[in-house]
DNA sequence: CCGGACGCCTGTCGGC
DNA sequence: TGCCGACAGGCGTCCG
């Protein structure tokens, strides 16, 4: 589920009620998710104040006072902002309780998701360390795109796909920049213009900003923290729309998979 | 090293 | 109506 658009939304939803606020407490419900919860990891942040919230790619790092609770929503996962008194439903596995009145509740019917309580910096986590840079940031362009690409050749949907090439960018977002950049999904990376990819590297923070400001895209489980859906669904060019009229030829949308992942393009379009 | 396939898990949908 | 397979926003691991 949750790409960048998503998680940023999400980070943006709860920041007012965690930071500056102490954790009292957490209920771990479920702690079989893509990593065990550790077991200790209640009583490890019980006490703290939340000195701030990060994102970094899809993860998202509760900055404490004695370390960083790092959180990632997987496939199926959204955060919600509760009183404290509401009571749990299914597949909801973790309350992070406040001292405000608010619980942070992490629902996730597919349990792909993680938690885990580090003290190192998260800069140096294993699952941190090898990612790509920040899509939104100055270090991303077209000229990053087209150097790494130089040695691969992969799809280039699994290149932006890859979070080691760039973080943030999942299957709706892929499919969507490289339609707005009018390139095949399918197309060899190493055999893409630096034009071209200074072209997809713009659509890419594009499509990534429209989207954030849309609060993201909610195609079955994805809701924002106050439970409401993002309203970039109604801005989908190609995703999910096969054997629709292309938006901008109106030749039928194809789809098929490269992969292992639904891809859709317009094959008159895309080159 | 690289690229491709697989599995983790639940829910939903379409076809028979 | 029920059953069964395919598929779904991610990603670490394994294998050739």
């Amino acid at each position: 589920m949750p790409e960048l658009p998503e998680v940023e939304t999400t980070r943006r939803g709860i920041a007012p009620y965690l930071i500056g606020a102490r954790i009292e407490g957490a209920v771990v419900r479920e702690s079989r998710l893509r990593y065990p919860i550790p077991a200790d990891l209640p009583a490890m942040i019980a006490g703290q104040s939340v000195h701030d919230l990060r994102r970094r790619g899809k993860y998202l790092l509760l900055e404490l006072e004695k370390g960083t609770l790092l959180l990632h929503l997987g496939m199926s996962g959204s955060l919600r902002v509760l009183p404290v008194s509401s009571p749990p439903g299914i597949h909801d596995h973790v309350d992070l309780i406040l001292n405000n009145g608010h619980c942070v509740r992490l629902h996730d019917p597919r349990r792909f998701g993680a938690l885990l309580w580090i003290t190192a910096p998260p800069e140096e986590h294993s699952l941190i360390r090898h990612l790509g840079p920040e899509p939104l940031k100055d270090g991303f362009d077209g000229r990053y795109l087209h150097s790494r690409s130089r040695t691969r050749r992969i799809a280039v949907k699994n290149f932006i796909m890859d979070a080691r090439t760039v973080v943030g960018v999942g299957n709706i977002y892929a499919n969507e920049s490289l339609f707005l950049a009018r390139i095949h999904p399918a197309r060899h990376c190493n055999r893409i213009s630096l034009e071209r990819y200074q072209c997809l590297a713009n659509e890419i923070k594009g499509v990534l900003r429209h989207a954030i400001e849309q609060g993201g895209t909610s195609l079955r489980d994805f809701v924002r923290e106050d439970g409401n859906p993002g309203y970039f669904s109604l801005s989908l060019q190609v995703y999910g729309r096969e054997n629709a009229p292309c938006p901008t030829c109106g030749k039928l949308l194809s789809q098929r998979r490269i992969g292992q992942r639904s891809s859709f393009f317009c094959s008159r379009c895309q080159h």
